[in-house]
DNA sequence: CGCAGGCCCTGGTAGC
DNA sequence: TGCTACCAGGGCCTGC
């Protein structure tokens, strides 16, 4: 379940592995991998394979590697604007290895270089995860154009995050997970938020206090930092990083997937209840339940 | 515009 | 043992 932590590690693997290779052949293995791209798995083909990588970047969940130039320090290199944009999914990887090795049963698309190196194979088991190609490699690819900043982008607007997180009407862990909102939270992240700010997911956004945003905001951002620097998590083994290893962040993991289990601050057992067809996890003591919850 | 719910998909596991 | 049911989940899409 790559949220936005995995999703920094991958990133930062593709940058040191792919950006200033040149891309040779690409094979679909999966159409359901290129279901978005406009064209289908035969344009898909036609327009990546032979062309450059430049840069790789970041939005929320979302990142993309930019085609043709776009490399600091290459200015006076052709600059395309195309992107080639990737969503993970709940068990997409992107996996760079040897091009001799065996192909192994989930790999949906597959990418070699002209250089002869490693080749990057994308392999998701869940089949949620999607490859395309898009204009606004840039800036931001125009299809994601409603995704919101994430709260590690510089740019990142808290004030104008807590605005609109107080004008709305649903549950508080609802609008963490909206990706229109802010970016990059997934249902690990937002448990694990909410726990650290010791607020119950259910608390109407539109009630929350002042002082509740300010430590929500806080707290997203100091537990999507320290997943990052574990790595990620790694609950269901479905997340690795380019190179195949695991994340060490579910060994900080204070209520997600713990029902039953001392909440680390004060012992009491964590509660699991139903939410939009999966889970919330949270502490029954430190995160009081709404007179009115509003999941 | 905001909000809620359906749908897409597979492998692991619980339960019969 | 072999079957079925359920669970995990992000985000697009539709309907209100």
């Amino acid at each position: 379940m790559p949220e936005l932590p995995e999703v920094e590690i991958i990133r930062r693997g593709l940058a040191k592995h792919v950006s200033g290779r040149r891309i040779a052949t690409v094979e679909v293995l999966h159409r359901r991998a290129v279901r978005r791209h406009v064209g289908g798995a035969v344009d898909f083909i036609a327009s990546t394979a032979g062309r450059d990588v430049g840069e790789v970047r970041r939005r929320g969940k979302y990142f993309w590697l930019c085609l043709d130039g776009g490399i600091a320090g290459q200015a006076d290199r052709k600059l395309d604007d195309d992107a080639l944009l990737v969503h993970l999914g709940m068990s997409g990887q992107m996996l760079i290895g040897p091009p001799t090795r065996p192909l192994s049963p989930h790999v949906r698309a597959r990418f070699t270089f002209t250089d002869g190196g490693p080749d990057l194979r994308f392999t998701d088991q869940r089949t949620f995860g999607q490859l395309l190609v898009c204009p606004g490699a840039a800036t931001v690819p125009t299809y994601i154009a409603h995704i919101a900043r994430d709260p590690l982008d510089p740019d990142f607007d808290v004030g104008e995050f807590s605005e609109r997180l107080r004008r709305r009407r649903s549950g508080v862990k609802r609008a963490l997970l909206d990706q229109s909102l802010v970016s990059g939270i997934g249902n690990i992240y937002a448990d694990e938020s909410l726990w650290r700010a010791m607020l119950h997911p259910a608390r109407s956004a539109d009630l929350l206090r002042k002082t509740d945003v300010t430590r929500l905001v806080e707290a997203v951002t100091v537990v999507l930092a320290e997943a990052l620097a574990a790595g990620g998590t790694t609950f269901d083994s479905l997340y690795v990083n380019v190179n195949g290893q695991r994340g060490y962040y579910d060994h900080s993991l204070a209520v997600y997937g713990r029902a039953g289990l001392p909440c680390p601050r004060c012992g009491t057992r964590v509660r699991r209840d139903p939410f939009m067809n999966r889970s919330a996890y949270s502490c029954p003591s430190c995160q009081r339940r709404p007179r009115h919850p509003h999941w």
